[in-house]
Formats: C-alpha cells, sequence, structure tokens
RNA sequence: GGGGGCGUAGCUCAGUUGGUUAGAGCGCCGGCCUGUCACGCCGGAGGUCGCGGGUUCGAGUCCCGUCGCUCCCGCCA
C-alpha cells in the first residue's frame, strides 16, 4: 500500500505490508480471519486486508481474554488485533508470505463481526462453479486474483488519466440517459415520465456527444465511459461494458495513433506487460485478411494463410473450379509436420463450417507428391506448384479451403487459431501489438450497403463505387485482441449526407436520426478524429483472464442478469408497486 | 433465434449394461493437540441426483419437456 491507514481504534497497519523492520513495535490490524488453525495450546491465525495476509500468534497466558475469544474464532470473522511483531524463527520462516518473516504476538483481541461458513472458501486452491462465484460475489471478491485483477484495473485506468491529462486532454463527461447513438446495436430503453410514450436510449458510446465537443472547440477530449448494447453476450463481451473514449480535433490518423501508443505504452509498461515500445506496425485489412484471415490477427505464431488459387486452376476437380469460376478463392496454410488422425481431420470440417465453408481439403507432403484424396484430381504439377507456393517440405500437413474469398479466409483464419492452440504454437511470453488500417468503407448486406465501422468515419474514394472505398479508421490489435478502434470523422454536412445516403437512408430519416449531427456540422466543424479502448478487454489481457467476466466487479450473465442483485427485474408493474419502487409505473 | 457442453452433499467431482443402503476429497460440527502456515489425529452430521412428466418390476443412469449456466454461430464495426 502507499501509505498505513491513519490510527484509529481498529487499526494503524496494513496486515500485508509488515516486515521485519517493524520487529519489536506494536501493531494493531483489522481484516478477515483468513484460515485459523488452533493448536489446542496456541492458536495462529492468518489475517488478511486488502494488503495481504499476516500471521497471529494468540499464546493462552499471553492474551488472557484474546485467547477465548481466538478459540471462537471461524472462516471470515471480522476482528482487531494488536500486539507485538516478531521475527520468527529461520525454522518458522514461511516463505510463500510476504509477511513470512514475521508474525503478531497478539496481546489484545476484538471481535467485530462473526460470519457464516462462507459457501466456498475465500482461498484459490479449488475452482468453483462461475454461477456460485456471481452469486456470493462479495466474497469471490475477497479471493487474491480477483483483488488483483482489480487493482490491475484501477492502475491502467490511472495510467490512462495520467498520460491524457499531461497532453492537455479534458475529462468530460456525457448523458447516459439519451437519445441514440447507433452503432449497428440495438438500444436499451427506458421509460420516460415526464413525456409518456417516449423512451430513452442509453448511449452505444459517447460518439456523437464527443464529436459535438469538438464542434465546441474543446479540441482534445477524454472519457472514461460506460457503454450500452443490448445484444447477446461474449466471452469477451458485455451488454455494458467500459471504453476509454477520446477525441482529438484539427488531426490526421498518425496524430490519434501516437497519442494512442503514448498511452497504451504507458499502460502496458505499468503492467509489466512485455511488448515492443512503439511505434507499432500497422497492416492493412486486405493483408490481414489475406494472410491471417481475420481483421485482428494474432501474430505469436506464423501458420499464415497462402492463396494458392493460380497454382490449383484448371484440374480436373470440380469443387475448386466452381469455386474459382465463381469468383471465389482457393487458399491453404501449411501446419507443418503434424499428426493428426482422419477422425481428427474430419473434425476439423467443424471449424470450417463454423464459418460458412463446406469443408476444409487435407494432403500430407510425401516423397515430394500429396497423400490426399483429391491429389489424383488435382494432377502432379499443380500439387508441386502449390506445395512450392505453401514453401511445404516432406511430412507437412496442408489444409486448404475453396470458397468466395471471406468465408475462404475466416475459414483458415478460424483453422489457424484452432491449430495453434491445439499444438501449443502460442509462445507464453512475449506479445504482438499491431494496428489494423485501410478498413473498406462499405461492404455489401441483404439490402444495399453497411458501414464496417460507423456511419460517421470518414471515407476516401468515390461515392460512385462505394465497394472500392476504404475508411479512415484504425484498430488496434494485441495478440488476436481487437483492444479497439476509431477513426478520423467526417466533418461537413455534405459528405455525412453522402455517407447516410448510401447506407439506405433517406434524407428525411436522416434528418429524424441525426438531424442535431447535420445541423451541427453547419457551424464550422473542425476536422477531428478519435478512438475507444475497451478497457475490459484491457485488463482481461493483461491479467491472463479468459473471460473479461474476470476483471469488472459485478459483470452480467447470459440473460442479462446481475446474478448478485437480480437486476433486471421483471418489469411488472404491481410488482414493482409491492416492492416499493416509485417509477414511471405509479403514474396514471 | 440456432448448435455444442454442463447441472449429483456447502465446494470440487466419481457413480460401470438401468439393480436394491448414492460415494470420495475438501469444507462444516464435536473431541484431542504449544510452532502451524492447504497444521495433524479421532469421531460425526450433511442429498428433492436442477425441475416436471414418461418408459420400466426397478431410473442419478434411458426418453420427452422445461429452467439455469457456459462456449460458439447469428448479432455486436
Amino acid at each position: 500500500m502507499k501509505r498505513p491507514p491513519a490510527a484509529n481504534i481498529y487499526r494503524d497497519a496494513w496486515a500485508g505490508d509488515l516486515d521485519v523492520g517493524r520487529c519489536g513495535t506494536e501493531v494493531r490490524v483489522a481484516g478477515w480471519v483468513h484460515r485459523r488453525r488452533d493448536h489446542g495450546g496456541l492458536i495462529f491465525i492468518d489475517l488478511r486486508d486488502r494488503s495481504g495476509l499476516v500471521q497471529l500468534v494468540v499464546h493462552p497466558q499471553a492474551s488472557g481474554e484474546a485467547f477465548a475469544i481466538a478459540e471462537d474464532l471461524r472462516s471470515e470473522h471480522v476482528i482487531s488485533a494488536a500486539g507485538e511483531v516478531v521475527k520468527r524463527a529461520p525454522e518458522n520462516v514461511n516463505p510463500n508470505l510476504s509477511t513470512g518473516e514475521i508474525e503478531i504476538h497478539v496481546r489484545a483481541l476484538q471481535r467485530l463481526a462473526t460470519s457464516e461458513t462462507p459457501p466456498f472458501p475465500v482461498d484459490e486452491d479449488t475452482p468453483v462453479d462461475e454461477m456460485i462465484r456471481l452469486q456470493h460475489r462479495m466474497i469471490d471478491l475477497r479471493r487474491q486474483n480477483m483483488r488483483e485483477a482489480m487493482e490491475l484495473r484501477h492502475e491502467v485506468i490511472a495510467a490512462m488519466r495520467d498520460v491524457l491529462s499531461e497532453r492537455d486532454f479534458l475529462e468530460l463527461e456525457t448523458p447516459i440517459l439519451t437519445r441514440s447513438t447507433p452503432e449497428g446495436a440495438r438500444d436499451f430503453l427506458v421509460p420516460s415520465r415526464l413525456q409518456p410514450g417516449s423512451w430513452y436510449a442509453l448511449p452505444q458510446s459517447p460518439q456523437l456527444f464527443k464529436q459535438l465537443l469538438m464542434m465546441s472547440g474543446y479540441e482534445r477530449y477524454y472519457q472514461i465511459a460506460r457503454c450500452f448494447r443490448d445484444e447477446d453476450l461474449r466471452a469477451d463481451r458485455q451488454p455494458e461494458f467500459t471504453q476509454l473514449d477520446l477525441e482529438m480535433s484539427f488531426v490526421e490518423e498518425n496524430d490519434v495513433i501516437d497519442t494512442m501508443e503514448a498511452v497504451m505504452g504507458a499502460v502496458f509498461e505499468r503492467a509489466g506487460f512485455n511488448v515492443p515500445a512503439p511505434p507499432w506496425p500497422r497492416m492493412g485489412f486486405d493483408e490481414a485478411m489475406l494472410r491471417f484471415g481475420s481483421d485482428r490477427p494474432d501474430r505469436r505464431f506464423d501458420l499464415e494463410i497462402v492463396d494458392v488459387s493460380s497454382a490449383l486452376r484448371g484440374s480436373e476437380f470440380k469443387v475448386f473450379e466452381s469455386v474459382l469460376g465463381g469468383g471465389g478463392a482457393v487458399r491453404a496454410l501449411n501446419a507443418g509436420a503434424r499428426e493428426l488422425s482422419r477422425s481428427e481431420l474430419e473434425g476439423l470440417n467443424e471449424v470450417v463450417q463454423r464459418h460458412g465453408g463446406k469443408a476444409v481439403a487435407w494432403g500430407f507432403v510425401e516423397n515430394g507428391s500429396l497423400r490426399s484424396p483429391i491429389a489424383k484430381f488435382l494432377g502432379e504439377d499443380r500439387v508441386a506448384a502449390a506445395v512450392r507456393h505453401l514453401h511445404a517440405s516432406e511430412g507437412d500437413l496442408l489444409l486448404i479451403v475453396a470458397d468466395k474469398p471471406k468465408v475462404a479466409a475466416e475459414a483458415l483464419g478460424a483453422l489457424r487459431l484452432e491449430l495453434g492452440r491445439r499444438f501449443g504454437l502460442i509462445p507464453e511470453d512475449g506479445h504482438d501489438v499491431l494496428w489494423v488500417v485501410d478498413f473498406p468503407m462499405f461492404e455489401p448486406t441483404e439490402e444495399g450497403w453497411g458501414a464496417v465501422h460507423h456511419p460517421f468515419t470518414a471515407p476516401t474514394g468515390d461515392f460512385a463505387d462505394p465497394g472500392t472505398m476504404r475508411s479512415r479508421g484504425y484498430d488496434l490489435v494485441v495478440d488476436g485482441w481487437e483492444l479497439g478502434g476509431g477513426s478520423i470523422r467526417i466533418n461537413t454536412p455534405e459528405v455525412q449526407e453522402q455517407v447516410f445516403k448510401v447506407l439506405g437512408m433517406s434524407e428525411e430519416e436522416a434528418h429524424a436520426r441525426f438531424g442535431f449531427l447535420l445541423d451541427a456540422l453547419k457551424y464550422g466543424a473542425p476536422p477531428h478524429g478519435g478512438i475507444a479502448m475497451g478497457i475490459d478487454r484491457v485488463v482481461a489481457l493483461l491479467a491472463g483472464r479468459e473471460s473479461i467476466r474476470d476483471v469488472i466487479a459485478f459483470p452480467k450473465t447470459a440473460s442479462g442478469a446481475d446474478p448478485l442483485t437480480g437486476a433486471p427485474a421483471p418489469v411488472d408493474a404491481r410488482q414493482l408497486r409491492e416492492l416499493g419502487v416509485r417509477s414511471i409505473v405509479d403514474s396514471p
């Protein structure tokens, strides 16, 4: 801890901060009974507070009444203890404890609260089902690794604030009860009492407000912003989440990227996360899709995807020929010399099918040729060319997917990750950071065009051919996690209206939904841009957690409920009234 | 909305082809114990096998439904 607690009736020291320097002095500590070891005539208590553990020793003769209290203590009782810090005999030192060289010989002991036996132990020796942890979150949060995750979260946010404040950014808040700020997700809605029948929307991000702030001349803004999107959750996605959101005026891509490199560089450094110092490399979206089959490539291992369309074109294998004839691609990856059984190879089809592909073809390089069910249809020359393209050597396993370019890319990208995990190709230490840039501005949807980033992103290219336009966006990707992204924004109403038009929005609809933005753009909007970082993901990555639920104090479950409080409560007027809740439902 | 997995003691789990009294470790309770630190030893309590229905002489086990959690797809740039 940074400093000792102010002395009061409960304590004057942090348990976990005591060391041999305090030997011979009287201290008072307070906290929870982490564990009690009762030897009959001698009782040891591990006392836990936020700083850590310290061992209390209660002797029967030295402590009088304290001993009787100690005999009656159980796990998670709350106590305050006073006594002398004593150096332990060498054979009694506990090297697993930061305070293991000392202990407190208790003179006075007070029990401040009892506790029922907790539903699961506060130590971390046995894993506990997540639902039970969430239902008793106040106990789960007592566990060391949860406390460390929360401390890390604080450090990450503090580092962000330090860097941005130093760079003249203003931390400003924007409304939670607001109108829709669409980013493509469903809105959460809250009924309005003052205007019955109308609803507030919770913001999907502060996007429009921060753009208005740029138009107001604030130039450099940031916020640790709560965002709401009413979509199904995932291990890395909560319906309610936190972003570092920032926006700058009179800037180009490099200015925003430089700023975020300073911020995230400081975050990584403070967290002891081993990445190269900025500036970080940039990769075009097309290249990322081609080589890694993903717009958030994990480059900690190779297994790159190679396009073998030209090598395999013109064979007698009808599947490939019809794909190629229809504008598709045949792509492959060289998995290296792997032993995979027939059924394991068949199992890979499942990964491909999950991403919309039909199947994966496989082959082993043997004697310069290919042992594969499809080899005979391809012909020796084409096989040899493909082997060359893939830099394959004897024994290597080649996996081939033919499909529409996007499907082939994503299916192989998923196969690549699967193989990387299965064969332990991902190094434990050492991380990979990059920017993905040059995204398409629009992508075809069932009815017309959709925005790849959000519709306020500045485009480049010709509106006559939306499919070729690029957006001035950038995403930060670390170890295959998309930590965040941003863009340079549109700063004239004319361009903004053109984008709305491509997205199929009529002029009336655009003005109904975004009139305030279009109006604001009329009054002198500076060139501006910004970025948002998903703080939950950043902390999960730094803490090495698979799920962001482990770095959020009170996360939601699949049903959208907060298991501890039961929220969201059923919205039933009668039930709410019985509970005495005053709200819109009381209004006639 | 769709697909996979899970649900047995407070916790983590085992439970054979459907078989008669459902187990283990930890925890809990009681007793003993002055150097433990996941203390140790002895004893004990603790079960709506998620819930509902069905098949069967008999269901933790098989079938149908349902609820919850979880992973993935859709969705979320």
